[in-house]
This record gives structure tokens, C-alpha cells and sequence, in this order.
RNA sequence: GCCGCGGUGGUGGAAUGGUAUACACGCAGGACUUAAAAUCCUGUGAUCGAAUAGAUCGUGAGCGUUCGAGUCGCUCCCGCGGCACCA
């Protein structure tokens, strides 16, 4: 009987409509089976599905089957980030609203998304741009509100003087505003915080904690943006007037070296200045007001381009060492932050490339200290200051041979002693601002009333839906502002009228808590279901981009811990586990673009070879975080493994040939290595090399078709079945007639010790490989292997007569060693 | 500058301290074919060698630990990613 050829096209399409309906992925909340939560970044409603899409949930559904067959409850739900930025803009250019954009989209792209065949339970979709979604965005932020954790305030911004608004630092090209092509200023504008610096502390990783598998890279860049340190604010009396300048410090133990005091243009003293309240015979008002006016004006690539070359200009006042009672120039200049510290330093350019670039160009004085080797407090007494000449800054060059850390305490506790300074914990995360004055978003749940200021919405009043109707083309004032009718209302407090808060939240604020709406994407009683989640959460294991390391998965993270609080979740990480995906490049090696014309269309591959294909290649490319370009010869290779397995399954067709197969034990122990390779492979996402496993089985089974029972090909099968789930299915069914689906089944235990009957055991003299040796399961003891070795010809020559000692590990490798 | 991750054949990539280069692609040779495609078989790190005899070298460079190092330690070099006038 003739083979029918390997042809994917005629059942796939025919399993993906039997498993939709037989239910097989429906996942059921009340189970009592272990849970296991899987979850992938909801993606963004861009309107196609690329081959990006396919890369990311690819593994994770293989994780899905895999879990499934292992007996867990899997919950693999999926949704749309659907508020944002670009459908706002593709509603501009092409015309559309963005709600009917965006729901269109959806459309299109759940309907491929079901193609790839996934075991998404669709059931549990959410949709942030729906009000039933959203006003739980808005409950949450009121009673953020209410807990003092949404707050109004004011902060540097990138401004677009000309649109009169705030641009995010994606909306910049090259400095100047994408909309209307202004160059972007920073500037002090009011908006809504979220208090996420509250939450500093225990949103840093503990490294040596075990109980979360997040990356490195996420833990240490993370860390790294909350960016905790711990130092000391020197108090220094300015000469001549009664005033303090404090200067914020992780090493007092340079200060010998200060020669000035800078401080940032928008520092209170610099205000004084410039409003006459102080004054010094060697103030330059005017130099001053001009210095800190251009200072304000420069864009954010005008203060990148001077990256290097300091500016400044002199307050006119000194400031006093207390260490050594050195009289300080103070300076003003725009390298010193006033959103960190205090907003002031202290030069010690002997000791600091900044300081020592700034000192140099203004001519201050540069001092090296050194300090005695002892590192005791004491050391104070013993300074030695020695005038620097122009060279290499060595940052802690002076402390040799003393432990840093050490002396710095030491000279801190001093300082504190004596009252110069106080101890002081700084952070660079900064509070969240979440303001953005556009349409397409949640709108903020605030009313501006004349007499009570900002009132919030009474919750009874929510959810405040987005108004259809209104212009939301560049005008320079926010987009709900031109609806009328939306955005007068009575205040809540007092009845008179008043305004709606015409700004929208941040996206991210929808995507930091999406999960816990997956459980019950309906709820009405609350943005989640607090007993579900209990349950059901956290997830164990999250899978996603790795541009969301700082963004999205620390407010998540956030939230999260804002959620325990409140009582509504009992964990303090939402995700057990954090896996990150690379990318899947064009043919040439760039990333895919339209415009380069190496974009790979999933339909095309899809169409050409079959869903399992193109499942199989993406997790057999190269490893989920990797980064590497599509290959059509290498995605025809795995096409022929998956055309030799239906062949090879083919024999299983005719009773009468089976009749005559023969179990051949190398085989069957070997089938059993690789269950628990591709077992322990899938669990540690490792999916490229439990291919490999599969790929090397199948090269040892053709050379013995016949040397597989029924019963054992089946378990073949199905280690398969969450790689190429329609081509298991259909073998599964026609050929075996099973009658219940392979994705249903229980996945095969390793049985057996797996001792091969022979092994070959590599025998080394002196490290180097001279021989191998094949030594039957009876025979690997060592005085045996030993003796057997000793015959070897190739083995002999080496030891010539030599003494030697021997290394055996049992089974594995002999090495003599000589002299 | 700081932090993180890497550097292995022609290519993508494998290797609990134990035969480096699994698996795949590509390439070469062969079989089948009138021919091609498809498929199958064989070979494929480098150098020397007639050799499927054997030897030497070989995982960015150099030291070290070890019977044994791609793997562990130290010192560098290079690449990628993140952060950055952060005091």
C-alpha cells in the first residue's frame, strides 16, 4: 500500500475546529487540580499579526500542552492592550476613530491568532479600551487618590510650547515635537503622580532570595533605576548671611578635597538671588538671570550634546568647610540635577571627573587627598593635601590599601557627631507620572471644581466613559477639552458647575494589573475577584520583552504590592517566573520593516508548509531569548523531520507488517532518555534542544522502523503532540484510533534505570582522549575497565612502563596519569 | 563611566568539571532519474598525511585551580543590551 504523502493543509484546519468544539483547551476556575498560570504580555492592537506574535506564544502554548498532559489546571488567557498612542495616530492619518480602529483590529487579529492553534482559552479575553475594563482603572486610581497615592503635582516635563502640551519621550524625533515639529523645552507642568517611590524599598530585588526565577538583567536593572543609595547631607554655612546649603553625599570621606559648592539653576538659594532677598558685593545678577534662563530653555538634546563641556557662572558667595574651614566658591550650573540630592554638590575635583572637568574650566583650585592607611577617624588629623596636576582621575586612588567603605563610615559617624550633617537615603526612581493629555485612554475620574478644587467622582458615578464624539486632531488643548458636553458638569461637593479632568491615564497603567482582571474579565463588584485570585494567582510564569524591564513589570510589580495592601491579593510578586523573548529578524538579518521588504508574512509560511511547521521551526531557530534571523532552508529542515515522522508512522497502518516488529532495547532505551530530555527541556523552556532530542530519537528509529512497539511510538507521539500539535492529532486518531484527543492524553513516565546494554567508556592518558572502550552493563567495574584498558595497543604505547595512577568514574571515563 | 549578558565550525546553535562542535542548515561526493526537483546514503573544525592509520593544534587573549576546564578563579580584549552630567 502506497503512503499518503505528509500534506498539513487537509487536516489541520479540520483539528482546530473539532478541538474548538470538543472544548479541549476550556479552562475550568473551580477545578480542583493544581493550577498553573501562564501568561504572555497582551499584546497591542496594531492591526496584523506578524511573525513576532507567532515567536512569542509559540512556547509558551507548547508549555500549555506539555502542563496540560502533566495534569495541571492551565490557565492561558489572552486580551488586547487596546488605549495607546498608535491608534490615535492611524486614526489621524487615515480618518477612522480609534475605537472603530482599534475594535476592528481586534478582529482581524483573534481570528489569526486562533489559526496558529494555540490552547489560548478565548473565553477569558479582555479588552482594555472597554469601559467594563477601564472604570476599574478609575476605581483604582480613586482609591489610590484616596490613600494618598495618586497625588497632583508638579514636574519637569518635555513641553511642546507651540501644541501647548506635555509629549511623552516617545512622541520626541530628534529633539523637536513629532506633531508639529517644535523644539521640545522642559518645563514645570501639573499633573497626576502615582507615589511609587513609597514602594522604593521593597520593590528592590533581594538577590539572595529564592523565591521568585526572575532574570538578572530584570532584577539588576531594575535595582539599578530605584537606584538606592545611602550617604550623608553636609550642612555648609554660606559667609556673610545666615544660610545653609545642604550637599547630598555617598563619600564625606573626600571632602578634604572640596574646593566649591555648584548648584543646580533651579535651586532655592539661586531664587533668593535673583528675587534680592540676598545679595553679595560679587554678585553678577544679570550673568545669573541670563545663566539660569538658558538653562531652562535647553532641550533635552542640547543638554545631551554638552555632555562634556561644563558651564557656570559664580553666585557671588562662599560657603565654609567645617572639616577644614576652607572658604568655597558657590557656583551655579546645569550638570547638577535639582530632582536629585538637594540639588546641590560639592566639588571635589581632585577626586571627581565632573567636578575635576568643571574645576577646570573655571579655574577653581584642585586638590588630592590622601588620607593614612590606618582609615581611622583620625586619619581627619593626619591630612595631607597635595596640589594636582592635570591627569587621569583615579576615583578612589587615594584610599589604597584601606577599605572604603570602612572610612567612610567612620568619617560619617564624625560628621553626624559633630552636627555637620545628617544620614540620608536617596533614590533615582522617581514618582509615576501618569498624565497624558490625549484621547485614546482611560479618563482621569477628577472633577475641577471653582470652589472645592479637584473633587473626585463618586464611584457610583463610574465608570466616566470616553466620549465618541470628539476632536481629537492636534489643537493645542487636550482632546476631551473640545467636548462641551462631556466636560461640564456639577461639582459632587457642591453642586456648581465645574470641570471633568479632560487627561487620560497612561497606558501602563492598564497593563499593570490585567491578569487579575483574566480571572473573571466580567466581574462586577470590583476590578478583580478577590477570592479567585487568592486561588488562581500569581502567575507562574510570565513571558514577555525584555524592553518592559523597567517600564511595565516594575508597576505591575507595584501594583501588585499596592493590591496586597488593600487585602486583595495575598503574594507580594505577581509572577513566579519571568521569561523574556528575543526577536525574529528578516532573511537579511535586519530587523523586519516594511520598507526593507524582509518582512515574513505568517499566513505565506503558514500556507506553504502547515501551522506544526512553522510552530516547530520558531522553537527550534534558537533558544526563546534569542535574537537571529528568519531562514527559509532552515525552516525546510525541520518540513522534512516532521515528513519523516508521518512516514515513519505510516508503518503503523498494516496490522499484518506490525505483527513482525521487534522491540529493540537500545530503542526503547533510548525513547525513554528522550522523554525526560524534552520533559525536563519544555519545563526550563528549552525547546530548541528537546527538538534536537527528538530529531536524534527519529535517526536511531529509522534505522530500525520495525523496532518500535505500537505502544511505545504512541509515547513518541505524544512527547511531540506540543510542538506539532495537528500532525499528532491526526496520527493519533487515524492511525491509532484513539478516540480522544492526543492533547487529552497523559503524558509517558520514564520507567527503567535507562542502562544501555553497552556503553563506551573514553579512556585518557594524562587528560588527552587515546581511546574508547566498549564494555557491556556487566562489566563497567572498575578493576575490569582497568584490565581491559591495559590490552589497548593505543592506550599501552602512552604508559610505556610508567608508573601511574588511576581515575575512574564508574561508567563514564578512565584516565591514567603518569609522573 | 556603571550594571547585565555574551564571544564555540562556513551558518543557527549543543555540551550536571568528564569523548568539544549534539541537532539542524549549508557545502561536497554518491544512489535513484533520460534530466531536474524531491528523497535517500556518505563525508564535512584546522594542519600534516595516500589513509576511513596516526599525530599536533583547537571554544576571544593570557595566567591559575584540577587527574581532567568551553564550563571554576584572576587579569585583559571585543560585541550586544540597559542606565547615565545620579554627586
Amino acid at each position: 500500500m502506497k503512503n499518503t504523502p505528509y500534506q498539513p493543509q487537509q487536516f489541520e484546519k479540520k483539528w482546530q475546529e473539532q478541538w474548538k468544539k470538543d472544548k479541549i483547551n476550556v479552562f475550568n476556575p473551580d477545578s480542583n487540580k493544581k493550577k498553573y498560570y501562564i501568561l504572555v504580555e497582551l499584546p497591542y492592537t496594531s492591526g496584523d499579526l506578524h511573525i513576532g506574535h507567532w515567536f512569542t506564544f509559540t512556547h509558551p502554548d507548547v508549555l500549555s500542552r506539555f502542563k496540560k498532559m502533566n495534569g495541571y489546571n492551565v490557565f492561558f488567557p489572552m486580551g488586547y492592550d487596546a488605549f495607546g498612542l498608535p491608534a490615535e495616530n492611524a486614526a489621524i492619518k487615515r480618518k477612522i476613530h480609534p475605537k472603530d480602529w482599534t475594535m476592528k483590529n481586534i478582529e482581524t487579529m483573534t481570528k489569526q491568532f486562533q489559526q496558529m492553534g494555540t490552547m489560548i482559552d478565548w473565553d477569558w479575553m479582555t479588552i482594555t479600551c472597554l469601559p467594563e475594563y477601564y472604570r476599574w482603572n478609575q476605581w483604582i486610581f480613586l482609591k489610590m487618590y484616596e490613600k494618598g497615592l495618586a497625588f497632583r503635582g508638579k514636574a519637569l516635563s518635555n513641553w511642546c510650547e507651540r501644541d501647548q502640551t506635555v509629549l511623552a519621550n516617545e512622541n520626541i524625533e530628534n529633539g523637536k515635537c513629532w506633531r508639529c515639529g517644535e523644539t521640545v523645552v522642559q518645563k514645570e507642568v501639573e499633573q497626576w503622580f502615582l507615589k511609587i517611590t513609597a514602594y522604593a524599598d521593597r520593590l528592590i530585588w533581594d538577590e539572595n532570595s529564592n523565591s521568585v526565577d526572575w532574570p538578572k538583567q530584570v532584577q539588576a536593572g531594575q535595582n539599578n533605576w530605584i537606584g538606592k543609595k545611602e550617604g550623608i547631607n553636609i550642612k555648609y554655612k554660606v559667609s556673610s548671611i545666615k544660610y545653609e546649603i545642604e550637599c547630598f553625599t555617598t563619600r564625606p570621606d573626600t571632602n578634604f578635597g572640596a574646593t566649591f559648592i555648584v548648584l543646580a539653576p533651579e535651586h532655592e538659594f539661586i531664587q533668593k538671588i535673583l528675587k534680592g532677598e540676598i545679595k553679595s558685593k560679587e554678585t553678577n545678577v544679570s550673568a545669573i538671570k541670563k545663566y539660569v534662563e538658558a538653562a531652562k530653555a535647553k532641550s533635552e538634546l542640547d543638554r545631551m550634546a554638552e555632555t562634556k563641556k561644563k558651564t557656570g557662572v559664580f553666585s557671588g558667595f562662599y560657603a565654609i568647610n567645617d572639616l577644614n574651614d576652607r572658604r568655597m566658591p558657590v557656583w551655579i550650573s546645569d550638570f547638577v540635577l535639582i530632582g536629585f540630592g538637594t540639588g546641590a554638590v560639592v566639588g571635589v575635583p581632585g577626586h571627581d571627573i565632573r567636578d575635576f572637568e568643571f574645576a577646570k574650566e573655571f579655574g577653581i583650585e584642585i586638590i588630592r587627598v590622601v588620607v593614612g592607611k590606618d582609615g581611622n577617624t583620625s586619619a581627619i588629623t593626619k591630612k595631607e593635601q597635595v596640589q594636582e596636576k592635570e591627569g587621569k582621575m583615579i576615583n578612589s586612588g587615594f584610599l589604597d590599601g584601606i577599605d572604603i567603605l570602612e572610612a567612610t563610615k567612620k568619617i560619617m559617624n564624625y560628621m553626624v557627631e559633630k552636627g555637620w550633617g545628617k544620614r540620608t537615603v536617596t533614590y533615582h526612581l522617581r514618582d509615576w507620572s501618569i498624565s497624558r493629555q490625549r484621547y485614546w485612554g482611560t479618563p482621569v475620574p477628577m472633577i475641577h471644581c471653582p470652589d472645592d478644587g479637584i473633587v473626585p467622582v463618586p464611584e457610583k458615578n463610574l465608570p466616566i466613559e470616553l466620549p465618541y464624539e470628539v476632536d481629537f486632531t492636534p489643537h493645542g488643548k487636550p482632546p476631551l477639552a473640545t467636548n462641551e458636553k462631556w466636560l461640564n458638569v456639577r461639582c459632587p461637593k457642591c453642586g456648581i458647575p465645574a470641570k471633568r479632568d479632560a487627561e487620560t491615564l497612561d497606558t501602563f497603567f492598564d497593563s499593570a494589573w490585567y491578569w487579575l482582571r483574566y480571572l473573571n474579565p466580567h466581574h462586577k463588584n470590583g476590578p478583580f475577584d478577590i477570592g479567585r485570585a487568592k486561588k488562581l494567582t500569581p502567575v507562574d510564569i510570565y513571558f514577555g520583552g525584555a524592553e518592559h524591564t523597567l517600564g511595565h513589570t516594575l508597576y505591575a510589580r507595584f501594583f501588585t504590592k499596592t493590591f496586597k495592601n488593600w487585602g486583595m491579593v495575598d503574594h507580594d510578586e505577581f509572577a513566579l517566573k519571568r521569561i523574556q523573548h528575543g526577536i525574529v529578524l528578516g532573511p537579511d538579518g535586519n530587523k523586519m520593516s516594511k520598507s526593507k521588504g524582509n518582512v515574513i508574512n505568517p499566513d505565506n509560511v503558514v500556507a506553504e508548509y502547515g501551522s506544526d511547521t512553522v510552530r516547530l521551526y520558531l522553537c527550534f531557530m534558537m533558544p526563546y531569548e534569542g535574537t537571529g534571523p528568519w531562514s527559509d532552508q532552515t525552516i525546510a529542515g525541520v518540513n522534512r523531520f516532521l515528513t519523516r515522522v508521518w512516514e515513519i508512522f505510516q508503518n503503523f497502518i498494516n496490522e499484518k507488517t506490525t505483527r513482525s516488529f521487534v522491540e529493540n532495547k537500545h530503542l526503547v532505551i533510548k525513547l525513554q532518555k528522550t522523554i525526560r530530555k524534552v520533559t525536563e527541556d519544555i519545563e526550563n523552556i528549552k525547546m530548541n534542544t528537546a527538538i534536537a532530542a527528538m530529531m536524534e530519537f527519529l535517526n536511531d528509529w529509522e534505522r530500525n522502523p520495525a523496532g518500535l512497539s505500537k505502544e511505545n511510538a504512541k509515547k513518541f507521539l505524544q512527547v511531540l503532540s506540543p510542538f506539532a500539535p495537528f500532525l499528532t492529532e491526526e496520527i493519533w486518531q487515524s492511525i491509532f484510533k484513539e478516540k480522544k484527543s492526543i492533547h487529552l492524553s497523559i503524558w509517558p513516565k520514564v520507567e527503567g534505570d535507562l542502562v544501555e546494554e553497552e556503553v563506551i567508556i573514553p579512556v585518557q592518558v594524562n587528560g588527552r582522549l587515546r581511546s574508547t572502550l566498549r564494555v557491556t552493563r556487566l562489566e563497567i567495574g572498575k578493576d575490569n575497565v582497568i584490565s581491559k584498558a591495559l590490552k589497548d595497543e593505543k592506550v599501552k604505547k602512552y604508559l610505556d612502563g610508567k608508573k601511574y595512577k588511576v581515575i575512574y568514574v564508574p561508567g563514564k571515563i578512565l584516565n591514567f596519569v603518569t609522573n
